[in-house]
Order: structure tokens, then sequence, then C-alpha cells
DNA sequence: TGAACATATGAATAACTGTTCATATTTCAT
DNA sequence: ATGAAATATGAACAGTTATTCATATGTTCA
């Protein structure tokens, strides 16, 4: 295994699976597997409240989880980087065995 | 990619990060990292309460992600499979980059 | 059996978080 | 410019959760 993570590093991975722990945050992304989608496409995909999904974005957002393009008046979101679909999939095999 | 997890399986991801979540469980699970460890052990080690420990060991137990041998008075904690490690290596590779 | 030690448990509290409602912002079309 | 559509934001509320304190349970040894 890699080098024994320090207590900090420790505090941002937390943070980084608290991100995941959500099932709507994990439904959004599970949206975003395969091809990017607008707010008002997520919504509707997932039957929640816009509002719901702007907030939730922005925490993935800000967790550099998902990026964003504008297009006219609809932004979409895509995911960020693989390590999203690894990390998602990694807990899948724990799940699913 | 693997196949599509349905939405109730997105659920129970989404509680298993849940408990990935959050930095005592993180800091116990890393200390379980190379060997097994009394309770008492860990309390010590983080500087944290012996019942604040012992809760978080219950959560980690219910969710499966330690099992338990007892020896005497003390019981001993160790991770129960090697999911619990790259899933935590997993989320470093996205902390560290 | 009783004292001492290790761990578990329950109740209480404080802090955090997800959702909703209402409203603001941004962009496009007319 | 004005209205409509898409998205973002803020405040409020309800539900959840981690920690602490006090105490219970279980184990060993004399």
């Amino acid at each position: 295994m890699k080098n024994i993570p320090d207590m900090e590093i420790l505090f941002e991975l937390a943070d980084l699976f608290k991100v995941f722990g959500d099932s709507t945050r994990l439904r959004i992304m599970h949206t975003l597997f395969e091809d990017e989608h607008s707010v008002g496409e997520i919504a509707e995909n997932l039957n929640m409240e816009q509002s719901t999904i702007s907030h939730q974005l922005r925490v993935l957002r800000t967790n550099k989880l998902v990026k964003v393009r504008r297009e006219g008046k609809q932004i979409y979101y895509s995911l960020d980087d693989d390590h999203v679909k690894r990390i998602i999939e990694m807990g899948l095999d724990h799940v699913l065995e």
C-alpha cells in the first residue's frame, strides 16, 4: 500500500466520501456516467425539484467532481474525471457482493 | 463499466460511503490498516474517548467493514476485507492529486 | 464472590445537512 | 426593453449524526 496518509489528509478524505454519501448526489453522478446533462434534464430524470438538484450540483462542483459548460440558457454538467466513476465502481464491488 | 446500478443499489451505496465520510471512522480504519487493535489501543492512539471509539466501531461492524475477535477482557478489531483498503486508497488518489 | 478492568450501551445535546419555498440572476427571442 | 425560460441562491425547517457522560455488561483474577 501507499504511504501512510497523515491526519490532515484523512480529514480531506472524509470530506470527499461525505460527498458520495448522499443518494441524490450519487444519482446525479450516475446520470452523468454516460453523457453530460442540463440541470433541468437531471431534475426531470430523477423526478426532483430543480432547486434541489442545483444545490447538490453546487456541492459536486465545489468538490471538483463535475464540470460545467454553458450553452445558451442551459448549463450542462458532466463528470470531472475518471476518479468519480472508479470510486463509485469500487463501492459497488463491496455492495454487490 | 459494469451494469447500470438500479436506484435501490444507489441508496445502499450512499449508505456505504456515508460510513467512510467521517474522519473518526476513517482514522479508525487507518489505524487498522496494518494490524488488529483493541478498542483501548485505538482510543489511546487517536486520543479520543473510549466511548466514542466504541460507538463508531459499532457502525463499522454493522456495515461489515471490521470484524471482531475477543481475547480475554479485550476485544480486537481488524478490517473485514480488502475492499476497505481499496476504497480508501481510491479516494486518496483523488485527494492527493 | 468481589474488585478491577475493558468494552458496550443509552440518553442528551449540539452541530450539521438535505429539501423546500420564494426569489434573484442570467440568457434568449421578439 | 420586456417577457419567458433555465439556473442559482438564501432562509427556514426537519431530520440525522457524532460526541459526551453516566452506567451497564462481561471477563479475569485473587
